[in-house]
RNA sequence: GGCCCCAUCGUCUAUCGGUUAGGACACCGCCUUUUCAAGGCGGGAAGCGGAGUUCGAUUCUCCGUGGGGUCACCA
């Protein structure tokens, strides 16, 4: 065996926000250097002058920091976009060996572009996941590697930039299987000699189709997900698990496990649906994994919507058994479902009796209810102990629903417990009182 | 359309020729419960079709069908 470093790259183009299947691929290429103890590079395709921006770049560093995907390349980032002068070089070289020349094109301006010139035949390779790959190059005409000498183009500038880099395994999506031979061609036209690939399968939008931005919206870049709240761990967990399986029953990885178990070999070949049901669900189990920083959160979040300094660790629980994403508080505050704790509700009169109870009767509970609640103990333990005699004794729809209802205003909450428990016993009395006026 | 890739529950998948085809998400039901949520228990749900090979095919081969990717001076 030759003791040669495992060289894997990740080459974002910064055209747009870092997009959830390249996630994916960073990933897979970052689990396979450390795994091998090889080299993670990060590389950015900005040839393209006009769509590319400093922002996209920034998400796309930003974003693999956030991930915990380091790569080795830190104070050397590569840019194709500063890189001009060993492409022309390349570009020369090749013209020189008359693998390529300068062709005046006729359509449109007057311009000349750099053209490969197509031996045609067949080019074969074998692929880690999918095995021997044999493709037709004639049909690819005399294809353009430069838009004129100094201006490379994507498949010029990729060669390159690998075989400088020493890249020995190219893991990317299925997207760039076609362009494999061309990519061939050119390398070895430049002396190089072939790295592995690997084509991963595509992450499809429910659709089946590619998940792209144009036409599946925001819900494909990592940011979108980053702002819900999903933490990095579920995407990363979640992302691994479309089109990879460790073979056991287990579901839920860590970047370490991750780390163990993960096998190139064991990718699938068909495509995977994202599944943004699954991905929730994922993100829940990993938020009871660490418990106290999805707490921190919850609280934070539950401060944007209101100005509260403190904020009852019971309503944090209760708020954590009804989300599996943070941002899904928002909705719990859009819905009212949160507000009745730190205002008081609405109450509608009609609605505060339970089913049949007659109005004397609610009357009569609801200010025994009141009583308990004036007890001097003010213990919370005994106020809930009394309140569930009661409710055995006169029923507990009778008893539990009007004291709900009071507290909450809404037809569907937690337990009236929790509820006066959060709220504190005074916070209660009024709302009863309220409640009682109302009847 | 050319070239290429792919094909097990709705979804992600296990199965390395012989299984009651397993798990997870989702869904449905029941229990618990004043309601909601959570939790517990349970249920329905799959080998695209046709030829082969074989004692035996989900599994191997071929054809068909279906889906996808790609055909830029974008990456």
């Amino acid at each position: 065996m030759q003791n040669s470093e495992i060289i894997v790259r990740f080459p974002p183009s910064p055209t747009g926000l870092l997009h959830i299947g390249n996630v994916r691929t960073a990933l897979y290429n970052w689990l396979f250097a450390r795994q091998n103890q090889g080299k993670f590079i990060i590389r950015i395709e900005d040839t393209d002058k006009e769509r590319s921006k400093k922002e996209y770049e920034e998400d796309m560093l930003s974003s693999l920091a956030w991930l915990g995907l380091n790569f080795d390349n830190e104070s050397n980032i590569l840019r194709q976009s500063e890189r001009g002068e060993i492409y022309k070089q390349k570009i020369q070289e090749l013209i020189q060996k008359g693998v390529a020349y300068v062709s005046k094109e006729t359509e449109g301006e007057n311009r000349e572009v750099v053209r490969f010139r197509n031996p045609g035949g067949k080019i074969k390779f074998d692929d880690l996941i999918r095995g021997p790959i044999e493709m037709e190059v004639g049909d690819l005409k005399d294809f353009i590697i430069a838009r004129n000498i100094n201006e490379p183009v994507y498949h010029l500038a990729v060669v390159v930039d690998d075989l400088e880099s020493g890249v020995t395994h190219v893991i990317r999506g299925e997207d760039h299987l076609s362009n494999t031979p061309r990519q061939i061609l050119i390398l070895e036209a430049l002396g190089g000699s072939r790295p592995i690939y690997a084509h991963l399968p595509l992450i499809l939008a429910e659709d089946k189709s590619k998940l792209s931005k144009r036409k599946h919206g925001e819900a494909v870049s990592l940011k979108y997900y980053r702002d819900k709240g999903y933490g990095p761990e579920a995407i990363i967990n979640f992302l691994a698990m479309i089109g990879w399986n460790s073979g056991t029953d287990q579901d839920i990885f860590s970047l370490e496990e991750l780390l163990k178990v993960f096998d190139i070999s064991k990718v699938q070949k068909k495509g995977g649906i994202f599944d943004q049901k699954k991905l929730r669900w994922t993100n829940k189990e990993h938020m009871k994994l660490r418990l106290e920083s999805t707490n921190q959160k919850i609280e934070d979040k539950i401060k944007e919507h209101f100005s509260q300094t403190n904020i009852h660790p019971k309503l944090i629980d209760l708020v954590f058994e009804r989300i599996e994403v943070i941002s899904d508080i928002d909705d719990l505050v859009q819905n009212g479902e949160l507000g009745y704790f730190f205002n008081k509700p609405d109450l509608d009169g009609s609605k505060i009796a339970w089913k049949n109870q007659s109005m004397e009767d609610l009357k009569r509970i609801m200010n025994q209810e009141l009583r308990i609640l004036e007890n001097p103990l003010e213990n919370v333990e005994k106020v809930k102990e009394e309140l569930v005699n009661l409710a055995e004794k006169e029923g507990k729809g009778e008893v539990l629903w009007p004291l709900r209802y009071a507290l909450s205003g809404k037809e569907k909450s937690p337990d009236p417990f929790t509820l006066i428990d959060i709220l504190g016993i005074k916070e209660g009395q009024k709302r009863i009182q309220d409640a009682i006026s109302k009847i």
